[in-house]
DNA sequence: AAAAAATCACCCAATTTGGGGGATACAGAC
DNA sequence: GTCTGTATCCCCCAAATTGGGTGATTTTTT
């Protein structure tokens, strides 16, 4: 059974590419190919596409806004961004939108088989540069306006705890949590909890910890 | 001016492996080389490495640890973990301790050298199934548990705001938040922020929203 | 038709929060 | 030797928040 591909792309000559890289294969069919995204969407159901090749510049709604939607109505479907620049910050809204991959234009036309394939696999196929853009923002950049106990207790207010428990969990009263707080707020500039939490996550001072040894999920009601 | 490398690997033979293959170049040169963290920590400063080749798998003081303190002490040396096996949890830890690189043990120890170098460019070397692996873990899984509107309410507690907060970002009712905050502590079976928060970073839920256009720093007081 | 989901309202008491005012002790920096 | 920053702790006060009830209507989904 071939695979049922679906390309947005609004550049013909590129599209073009594609489609034919692709129709010469065993494995792949290219079921539509479209120029914007409002068409694909339309016909969404119609193609059910199980990988769908998206443009991330295009007119109207973009790339991004149209992977978050056809994931919406095809879950299972992959996504790959196919772009000829490597913006960070498009990188980490297509990732959050759903997209399985991310294929720089001009790389690798030829061998987009195999990159569907790795997709197809469970893989999350992209560069190497595109991957460490996202790594690098892992890096949490040190934090020379807060000190350390302050940012501690800046952990604890992120992590939706009252000021108790924080003092609770870092072994230290109440009333010192209070003037860690005040400290932090005079140095943030802020006189709240959630502009103080914005600030650290602007900057990536918090520690959002993934990669836990088991997800816990509670039961279903 | 050939750069300073401090090895830190327990195996003897991979240790003068590396020392061997380093040592045959004209840009490097291998300070020291320890079996443990604790020894290498002690020379710390009188070695003072450009970089650190840091075996994640020692005796006492784990390379992960290691590496935190290191970065602690000399904040401009980098420290490049050496392991053979990719395990997801240790190369997270890895790079929030400040590792600026990730390098299996037997894929190429002669380019050493190579890698070396792109670590000093600032450059984040890392295989690519290495890399992956972080960039998986930003992928929100769906969350079936909680609606939409929930997510986005739990969303907002994560944030440090408060319940009127909330409902003024969101465009409803206070009174609207707080039934959902119920709704919410019914299914996650919790009965405070914190709990709630904790499960949904456990199982990724929450949006952390790295890559901001342009990170604002409060003023230096 | 039944089940979720999303919206809003009112009651209550305990807790939290933000702001103000202090204090002590220990580091480094100048 | 004084000054600054850090970390720790204490008190007061008033407003706001929070968690727990018990209701309700509407729309959407199944």
């Amino acid at each position: 059974m071939r695979k049922r591909i679906t390309i947005i792309e609004d550049i013909a000559a590129i599209r073009d590419g594609f489609v034919a890289a692709l129709e010469s294969t065993e494995k792949y069919h290219v079921v539509n190919a479209y120029g914007n995204c409002e068409s694909a969407l339309l016909n969404l159901h119609a193609d059910m596409p199980d990988v769908v090749l998206m443009d991330i510049e295009l007119p109207g709604i973009s790339g991004i806004e149209g992977t978050a939607k056809i994931k919406k109505e095809l879950p299972n479907c992959i996504v790959l961004i196919i772009t000829v620049l490597e913006d960070s910050e498009k990188v980490f809204e297509s990732l959050c939108a759903g997209a399985g991959g991310y294929i720089v234009k001009n790389s690798n036309i030829e061998n987009i088989g195999q990159t569907i394939d790795e997709a197809l696999r469970g893989g999350a196929p992209m560069s190497l540069s595109i991957a460490k853009m996202v790594v690098e923002s892992f890096r949490k950049q040190p934090n020379s306006l807060l000190s350390d106990r302050e940012t501690e207790v800046l952990q604890g207010i992120a992590a939706g705890k009252s000021y108790s428990k924080i003092a609770q969990d870092l072994f230290i009263s109440k009333e010192t949590v209070r003037t860690h707080i005040k400290n932090i707020y005079r140095k943030l500039e802020v006189t709240s909890k959630a502009d103080a939490v914005r600030i650290a996550n602007e900057n990536n001072w918090v520690n959002t910890d993934r990669f836990h040894s088991s997800p816990i999920v509670p039961p279903k009601r």
